[in-house]
DNA sequence: CGCTTCATTGATCAATCTCAACTCGCGTGG
DNA sequence: CCACGCGAGTTGAGATTGATCAATGAAGCG
């Protein structure tokens, strides 16, 4: 079973289904978890956790690391719709039975726990207060969704990463993953990510990317970023011109 | 109270609490709707519906005609979420009090029934069948937002604009408004209305959909569609190259 | 040590935008 | 009835954004 410090904003802990919340922290404002099947896993970095098929009975949490969700074309090129952080449930329409037509892939080593469809959907179904922790999970995924639409669809190459990157900081923040002050912050994103993530290839990322540099705004390297000029950036992401 | 052949496959029905869905067709095979409150309304073309904060407790449903969700950006640009077609719920995440960040405009002249929100959201969830018939049509929302998402970040203009037509027609051929067999529907959009909904400007979306008369895969004219090679247009929206 | 992935940069190309001009149909008010 | 203005569609020219191609070097890893 793992260990982690951040079970209390995980989607596991708010469905109050994940054994592992309960003996921490969490054991004295929360009753003890829904006894309800789950497995872990460790995968390393680069490899794919879910097919299509595989995800017929089963949720998974993302419990540690850094996982995209990603769509591959038939002509080579790839979207990834959403990143999947520490904590996030890898997709809320799952708890449906819906066949996503995309990929989990990790970027960094991922644990993961997998809840068996049924029996989590049943237990969230029977408690209101259950169902209403998913709806804000589900609202939220449905909500960053949205702003991708609005990113691809009317959004230049810089709109879109200067807004990628404070918007991943701000999840991490919100999870308590990274302190609201840090300047630095673990990044483990390469260009390519980024630029599946926003519509670009990797080429092109590389080349606002080290604009964005030269500009003093920030530095990604070696596996971290660095935000010099967060209200540059923010000026950028909000509004061009 | 309005009349409508195709409350059969209506958000309303589905969730069986709208009152005009029962006395019809639909009385043999369905309980008696839920009495829930509802208020009717009727808007001509090109009006705002409703705006974020009309929303708090009212969950708007399309009893006929075209509208779309669109999010209007602080620099004149626009993005077209959804189109939403009778039969149509605005949004699945309204049941939560999720606030939008986007607005409903008319394209035809729409009438829509609201519900409730409180009353809709007690009875969806305490019934299970209607919490599936709930899902089903928020799964499907979140299907065609990741559709778009790949759209608008990996599709060329001519695959974008092929893609929305037929997608369109799929689903108006889904709710029997427009029969599997014909070549020539109604189709009141504007070409800025489909501009807004792919991300490109209108003079390119004109260019690209007089390309596509040009080379006899269909025609638009005085609000009608006609396709005249569908597997032209379904191979050109499949796959580039 | 050799291999692969990744980042960078420059040159050129292609897709799409912007701007502009013109047409058409429609509704409105004089 | 006509003039007018407005929204919509078309088309062309030129500008811009981002893609493609290619070469290079650095870093990670078996």
């Amino acid at each position: 079973m793992f260990t982690r410090r951040s079970c209390a904003i995980c989607a596991g802990f708010e469905i109050n289904c994940c054994k592992a919340a309960a003996p921490g922290q969490a054991a004295a404002t929360r009753p003890d978890p829904f006894d309800i099947a789950q497995s872990d896993h460790r995968v390393p970095p680069r490899k794919i956790i879910c097919r299509e098929q595989d995800m017929h009975d089963a949720v998974p949490v993302i419990c540690s690391g850094w996982a995209a969700s990603v769509t591959l074309l038939p002509n080579g090129r790839r979207q990834i719709l959403s990143f999947l952080l520490t904590g996030d449930m890898v997709s809320t329409a799952l708890l449906f039975g819906s066949t996503p037509n995309s990929v989990v892939e990790t970027i960094t080593a991922v644990e993961y726990r997998t809840f068996r469809r049924t029996e989590l959907k049943s237990l969230v179904f029977a408690r209101p207060d259950l169902m209403d922790a998913f709806a804000r999970i589900w609202v939220d995924e449905k909500a960053r969704c949205d702003e991708l639409i609005i990113d691809l669809g009317r959004r230049t190459a810089e709109e879109r990463i200067a807004r990628l990157i404070l918007h991943l900081r701000g999840r991490l923040i919100a999870r308590g993953l990274v302190a609201r002050e840090a300047v630095t912050i673990d990044f483990p994103l390469r260009h390519h990510h980024i630029a599946d993530a926003v519509g670009l290839t990797p080429v092109h990322a590389s080349k606002v990317i080290s604009e964005f540099r030269r500009r003093g705004l920030l530095v990604i390297s070696d596996r971290s970023l660095t935000i010099l000029d967060p209200d540059g950036l923010r000026r950028l992401a909000e509004l061009r011109r």
